[in-house]
DNA sequence: AGCACGCCGACT
DNA sequence: GTCGGCGTGCTC
């Protein structure tokens, strides 16, 4: 008998499509994946059956048949496609592109993993202290949904998060553990195995779709307790959810760079509300907006740990003007260098910018030298002698003669972690060097594992890295952090700059002294009355967050008002540009208590040939504010060759 | 988002 | 005379 599936395909589209199949030949049920042809050219395309009916539908279409089934058995059911349709209509995106977010085996992940099964990681069986001993208690005995654990880096968040969790599944429920991606290690893996047995179910990057199809189907059917994974392992299909725990609850990549651009944290608020169970959050620099909700205990529970279990105590912080220095390096930290690297101990040096050298520029008529595809300047590789940008990938030689004026005084200026390592090695020729960056480790996985393993056994004696280096290592015989350039995330045009530099230098602080009391952090910066780097310098967590919490209040930004970007772009600009103005023009007309500002380009006008404009909205009635976007995008007519984007709840806004 | 169709410019 | 630009419309 011939019937028709209802299809969603990953496609910025609302629609669903119906597709005829031979039910004798075809077993196909909701929750199943399909292939069938989409589009002109009859091309295939993955989709995903959301019901199944026996009348042919109405309207003026040809019936393509579906190719083939991929599932014997549904993928996702009523619950899962019930969330779907809740971010559908929360995101603005489509349900095709969600279940490929949410379902394994879809979008791929573009994070890469340090999972190698060599190196062996034996714990003893560590005895709670009586601030975790606490914290366990509180988060289990107390009935209230939300819980945070804010504590300084070192406390022992991670046990604490592994004993509630053991608590949960021992009463039968199941929890998700939510980290980020970077954090998701080969050390992390191996304890939770050990302790989980195969009770657990680790979803990384580096697996197959196969691999993590074969997870997906072990959570659905209650094989596991425990999921642990980045992201999208929010969307663990489990059917006793209970508990969900993200650990440093404040990192980004919490958010969806693309089309679904969801916040795990906020999924999970969704999911717990739905199965009545508790959310568990930590970090030592928690984000603004879960701050805001600590204040009011009857929204979270916040609990603190304040001692590091290994008894070491937070680094001794100085500060280095470099507005009074000359060079990559200060004066103080080349010499808290020599000594912490004579005393036979390490150093990590932080620098979030790669490459040899960031700007080229002609003194004579001013000329910068940008990527011809993006509104951004080409960084200098010196080992690869190329000029790159660090946006779309374009690369070409490098010039030393002004293209524009064919002048020869032009100079290449700022630097990034290549130069830095060239500094290094003549400052400290005795010493080895490594440097840990998308540059040094992108071709394959395993040498991040394998620099940090040299790093370990004492071979590398400086470790210089970016983002890479800040998150969760744990070296006992680093005694010195420097970071180079603390400013560098300041100068950016977003309100969450001065928060995201505070973050980040708190957490590479924590690097130091992990094993003692004599860790040594030094901060160069050009802004050392800036209150991120002031109060970070001087280890006042609370001070920081109460201060930028008063003034998100009176400049009205997040927390206490939500924002949604809308990013219109095209490779034609003035198409762009007049699409963006009507668009923001028709919200001004809906809108009540919500503020409309633009269209203006973006911070960075153009990337890939694409001319980018937004607009920004600003409430502190978001339902109004949302209700006006669905309303006034619903009923829009695009030109074709301009697309938008919209992002709720924005963590970046270039 | 892709992709094909289709109608105007500058060129082997 | 063609090749190919990108504006336009569609995807069961």
């Amino acid at each position: 008998m011939i019937r028709y599936a209802q299809v969603v395909v990953p496609v910025p589209l609302k629609a669903d499509f119906t597709y005829s199949f031979d039910s004798e030949k075809m077993e196909i049920v909701p929750g199943v994946r399909v292939i069938v042809p989409f589009g002109t050219r009859r091309k295939s395309i993955q989709g995903y059956v959301i019901s199944v009916s026996d009348k042919k539908p109405e309207g003026n279409f040809e019936i393509k048949a579906v190719t083939r089934v991929i599932d014997k058995e549904p993928l996702f059911d009523r619950s899962d496609y019930d969330l779907a349709l809740w971010m559908e209509k929360f995101y603005f995106s489509s349900r095709g592109e969600i279940l490929d977010t949410m379902i394994p085996g879809g979008k791929k992940d573009t994070a890469f993993g340090a999972l190698d099964a060599d190196e062996a990681m034996p714990r003893p069986d560590v005895v709670l202290s009586d601030e975790q001993e606490n914290a366990v208690r509180t988060v289990m005995e107390t009935d209230k949904r939300m819980f945070y654990l804010f504590g300084v880096t070192g406390s022992g968040k991670t046990e604490v998060f592994l004993r509630c969790a053991e608590q949960v599944i021992n009463q039968g429920g199941q929890v998700i553990y939510l980290v980020p991606e970077i954090t998701l290690t080969h050390q992390l893996a191996l304890q939770v195995t050990k302790r989980f047995k195969n009770n657990v179910a680790i979803l990384h990057s580096g697996m197959t779709d196969s691999q993590r199809i074969a997870q997906w189907r072990k959570i659905k059917r209650s094989e596991v307790s425990l999921v642990i994974g980045a992201r999208s392992a929010v969307f663990a299909p489990f059917k006793n959810l209970k508990m969900i725990i993200i650990d440093e609850e404040h990192e980004n990549s919490y958010k969806s760079g693309n089309a679904p651009r969801y916040h795990a944290r906020q999924v999970a608020q969704k999911r717990i509300l739905d199965c009545n169970g508790k959310l568990l959050m930590g970090s030592a620099t928690p984000s603004l907006e879960a701050w805001q909700l600590m204040k009011d205990p009857s929204k979270m529970v916040r609990i603190d740990l304040r001692h590091r279990v290994g008894g070491g105590s937070m680094p001794k912080v100085e500060i280095a003007d470099m507005t009074k220095e000359e060079g990559i390096f200060s004066s103080l930290l080349q010499e808290k260098m020599l000594r912490t690297l004579a005393e036979g101990r390490q150093v990590i040096l932080f620098l979030n910018r790669r490459g040899y050298s960031y700007y080229f520029h002609c003194r004579s008529c001013g000329y910068e030298l940008k990527c011809p595809h993006c509104d951004v300047a080409m960084t200098y590789h010196k080992r690869r002698n190329i000029l790159q940008c660090h946006y779309c990938g374009h690369s070409q030689k490098p010039v030393s003669v002004c293209p524009e004026c064919g002048s020869m005084d032009v100079m290449y200026s700022g630097f990034g972690t290549e130069q830095v390592e060239h500094e290094i090695q003549r400052l400290f020729p005795l010493y080895r060097v490594a440097r840990l960056d998308t540059d040094t480790v992108s071709k394959d996985r395993s040498a991040i594992q394998k620099t940090l393993d040299e790093f370990r056994a004492g071979n590398i004696h400086i470790l210089l890295g970016t983002q890479m280096v800040a998150k969760g290592l744990n070296f006992p015989n680093v005694k010195l952090v420097g970071i180079i350039m603390a400013d560098s995330g300041l100068l950016i045009p977003d309100f969450r700059a001065e928060e995201r530099t505070f973050d980040l230098l708190v957490q590479v602080s924590g690097r130091s002294g992990r094993s003692d009391s004599e860790g040594e952090v030094i901060v160069q910066t050009r802004m050392k009355d800036n209150p991120a780097i002031y109060f970070a310098a001087r280890g006042e967590v609370e001070r920081f967050f109460d201060q930028e919490l008063s003034i998100r209040k009176e400049t009205n930004f997040p927390p206490f008002s939500r924002m949604v970007n809308i990013v219109v772009h095209s490779s034609n600009a003035s198409a762009a540009r007049a699409f963006a103005d009507m668009l923001a023009q028709r919200l001004r007309s809906v809108v009540k208590k919500t503020q409309v500002y633009g269209a203006n380009e973006c911070p960075i006008e153009k990337i890939r040939e694409n001319y980018r404009f937004q607009i920004l909205l600003r409430s502190s009635y978001p339902v109004d504010m949302l209700n006006c976007i669905a309303k006034v995008t619903s009923d829009l007519k695009v030109p074709s060759n301009v697309a938008f984007d919209i992002d709720v709840d924005p963590v970046e806004l270039m």
